[in-house]
DNA sequence: CGAGCAGTTGATTATTGTCAAGGACCGTGG
DNA sequence: CCACGGTCCTTGACAATAATCAACTGCTCG
């Protein structure tokens, strides 16, 4: 109850996502189309955006905040399959159902389109339909990184790749660049990053407490990481270090 | 050397893939222009169709065979990424270099497209790239599935979950449908479908044999299976098994 | 026939999961 | 103010699952 979900927003072009969404080659006269179907919706850390098997009568960007793409079995056993990210779309246009569970990992804000007329406009508009699939190959890259990370890496390897991972986007949202040390909070609990990388929270737990211990990281507190050293990190999750940077 | 190289398709209207593949919906015109840039290709069982990193010089589909999307670790840890079947696409229009191997896993004829051409073609002709969204998205849910089987499953539910994958699409290949016995020959060695499921190749054979010890499966010689009831199979996934039969 | 490959099976080890107890922190209400 | 309950996290003891190492079978091909 804490945070009061803004609505405010409204015009495009003072959007933080701009350039990165799926609206991100689109015109003036297009952003003008596409604000008449828009409307923002903002969720607290823990509810649940989408239900798996819901119809879906939106599709969108987040704008702010962190959601997660969902897998549960009968038993109860939970995959999370995608982290959604602040211009991250969400949403399959020319889909019914949706087929996961999308649900705010954080306090989000969502900027929404209904779905018929956003497909009506992409039909139209050959960009956006190219901007979305450029968008959807990168997805399914990274997908494909988190069924490496899945299959054959070792506990401490997945905690070392997800930590990377979050050190790199944040560097990239926040511009600070990626030599020396590396500052932020893990967007995630415990029990989330178990979801995220095929280990139980008790796993988790002890893998950081050994990556402090071992020095690779620092710990103030259960969320605030320091990375000392991007490259001693990369070696721990097992990533190529020489060659080119990923982006 | 046994396989002889077939070169010798030329016409779309003859082709097995013509209404699965990114061609799909093309008219006639368009498929005109699609034979001046395409040639066939013929590989053999374990060759390479592309490495890792490479430049790319085509894009094209899967006509026959099957071929795998691996990731390697520097230290030879393997994990397959994607198992392309007939109608599947290989490439990525508007992006340099390949981000995976892949590796012919049977005989293998693919029809190919010069990149450059293809993608002037594509950005001509909106419905080709629609089309290629729509496979990308299928092929995003294979992937976020098989994080969940990566992730969650037992070794045993891993086999499980690969065999009732490889049934379901030989029965919407052969148009046998799913009712009864399914029969079919496992198109992977026990190696390639460890590299799969993230296990080991011992692993695998011990749980196949534990499944057919238990009567899940029946197996003559070590390639052809019988599933005797293909709900028993999808308990022993982990999957729904009520509900609507997914695709 | 012998070499080589694909697969099976056994013995043992290692990694991770399970179960259990407890600590740190936070807001609430007496 | 402090006790209470709740959530998130840590740590320990033990068990289970899958990996590793190794031997061996059966088949195919030259």
């Amino acid at each position: 109850m804490s945070s009061h979900p803004q609505l405010c927003h409204s015009d495009c072009d003072d959007c933080p996502i701009r350039h990165r969404a799926v609206c991100a080659h689109c015109d003036s006269r297009e952003l003008e189309e596409l604000e008449e179907i828009k409307y923002y919706r903002s969720f607290e850390a823990g509810q649940t955006v989408i239900w798996s098997g819901d119809q879906m009568s939106f599709v969108g960007s987040v704008v702010s905040g962190i959601a997660s793409l969902t897998q549960t079995m009968e038993d109860g056993r939970t995959q999370m399959v995608g982290l959604l990210l602040p211009s991250d779309f969400v949403g399959r246009p020319g889909r019914e159902g949706a087929p996961y569970d999308v649900v705010a990992t954080t306090d989000l804000v969502m900027c929404c389109f209904r779905k018929k007329p956003f497909e009506e406009l992409m039909a139209r508009t050959p960009h956006i339909a190219h901007r979305l699939l450029e968008m959807t190959l990168d997805e399914l890259d990274a997908a494909r990184e988190w069924m490496l990370v899945l299959g054959r890496k070792t506990a401490r390897e997945k905690i070392a790749s997800l930590l990377s991972i979050i050190a790199r986007r944040d560097a990239s949202l926040t511009k600070r660049g990626m030599s020396g040390p590396m500052v932020f909070d893990l967007p995630l609990t415990r029990e989330a990053m178990a979801d995220y990388l095929g280990l139980t929270l008790e796993t988790v737990s002890r893998q950081i407490s050994a990556l402090k211990k071992d020095g690779v990281i620092h710990l103030e507190g259960k969320r605030h990481v320091t990375i000392p050293d991007m490259g001693r990190l990369m070696e721990e999750a097992g990533d190529d270090t020489d060659g080119g940077f990923l982006v």
